[in-house]
DNA sequence: ACCATGTGATGACGACTGTCCTCACTTTAC
DNA sequence: GTAAAGTGAGGACAGTCGTCATCACATGGT
């Protein structure tokens, strides 16, 4: 059915993370310990070259290759940005793409998962700092976050717009997505009302809508150029997080 | 920079409206008068051919490509599908396709176009049917229409997710789709709260939101295959738009 | 110094694309 | 009946795609 063919290959790793972990290959903090260079090597993998071990340099094309794909998914577009294109960006051949990634597709998830996991950890960490506050406090700032991150063109256009309609495989990566933010509404929705009347169905449609709701926002506000104060836009969507509580007994 | 060429070509029509429009060429009723049937033809275009004028003809056609866009499109999505596949599906030539479309994306636009038009009409025509109603009442047969239309996986597949991310021009066509709806919102506000304290960049956003609100929990239902009931996703999303209504002098 | 390994450049392959052209045939208008 | 217009099938074109193979050179361990 589909064009694209999936044959059996070397077997890529494919599904990582984030892009943020340290190399934990050798890490004992220290530069100068080379004298002894000839662990056990050769049986770990590749060789060293150019200074750098083989994992080093596949990480290092990895996030060479992630990098190439934000700025062409995002300027050119998901569907006009070939393997090709992207080595070229990336200064690097297809050997080393295929190292890394099965297809484009892959490599659109990985920087989707790398892109959502960056801008989840800064919302978390603006929620958690202000724990002392009540959670309505806590959560403007949240919301601010979120927006501030929003504000970033190629951020936007990726994980909004390009992600959809891709393939099936990206699109349960974007529902799961979703689904983390509504978990972290129903968390602050359970804080501020502990009697919470919503059964599961109910609550998991109602955090999901929100989070709909503040992703059409953001989304209408990147179409039109970022018309409209950030400010307006994180009042305005906390407003309707206020209004759903409120409306949670009607 | 993209690899589509866009050259000057005969100029097709592009962008109709929707599918539902009469010809109304030689649109005397009746169908009997043959007679007398070389009227002032040889000017207005083609000739007759199989028993029907050229417009009939290209309508056809056009309807045909129309009905081919939207199976390829919802099932092998809009990437997948090559002019080619169209054409064998809808049994014409691509002559004929190259006639009525510039590209696959016209297509795509027209047949966007045309389902949203449709839905559009429907729960218009809901809405207006219970004229008698207060606007509470009226707006709840309206939601349940959008989700039973919603209901339609191709409607969902293409106008919630192929759509996105195609390329500027449609980019701008699902915008304004998203404001139709906004504006049918803030016309229903308004009627409930006359002393409406928004400004318009305010009524604007949150009417959008709540667009996306109805569009994402829409989303994640076609997503997972349409579990829960209807009903818990109208009921759901109408408590999220009086909860905006409540929370508008906050 | 030697040789295995890593790297970059380049090109080739088969498949598919949009687009156009040609040829045989059918239907219409006169 | 004849010429023109419409139709369908198919092929040819220049590109681009993903993917792999080849070859010269750089760097590493020993």
């Amino acid at each position: 059915m589909s064009p694209r063919r999936r044959a059996a290959r070397p077997r890529t790793d494919d599904t990582a993370t984030a892009s943020g972990g340290g190399a934990d290959e050798d890490g004992a903090g220290g530069e100068g310990l080379k004298p002894t260079a000839s662990r056990r090597r050769k049986a770990s993998g590749g060789r060293r070259y150019a200074g750098r071990s083989a994992a080093e340099r596949q990480a290092e094309q990895r996030q060479r290759f992630l990098a190439a794909g934000r700025v062409l998914f995002a300027d050119s577009g998901f569907r006009a940005t070939s393997v090709r294109a992207l080595c070229r960006e990336a200064g690097l051949i297809d050997r080393y793409f295929y190292r890394n990634f099965a297809d484009t597709q892959a490599l659109l998830a990985a920087l989707y998962t790398a892109e959502m996991d960056t801008v989840e950890a800064r919302i978390l960490a603006v929620f958690n700092a202000a724990e002392a506050g009540a959670p309505q406090e806590r959560i403007e700032p949240a919301m601010d976050t979120f927006f501030a991150a929003f504000e970033d063109r190629r951020f936007a256009r990726i994980c909004w717009l390009e992600v959809l309609g891709v393939g099936p495989d990206i699109d349960a990566l974007y529902l799961e997505r979703q689904n983390r933010f509504a978990r972290l509404l129903e968390t602050v929705g359970r804080q501020l009302r502990p009697e919470w009347p919503l059964d599961a169905q109910e609550t998991q449609i109602t955090t999901l809508a929100l989070v709909g709701a503040i992703s059409q926002s953001a989304l209408h506000w990147y179409l039109t150029d970022y018309a409209a104060p950030r400010r307006v836009l994180v009042s305005t969507n906390l407003r309707l997080i206020r209004g759903a509580l409120a409306a949670l007994e009607g």
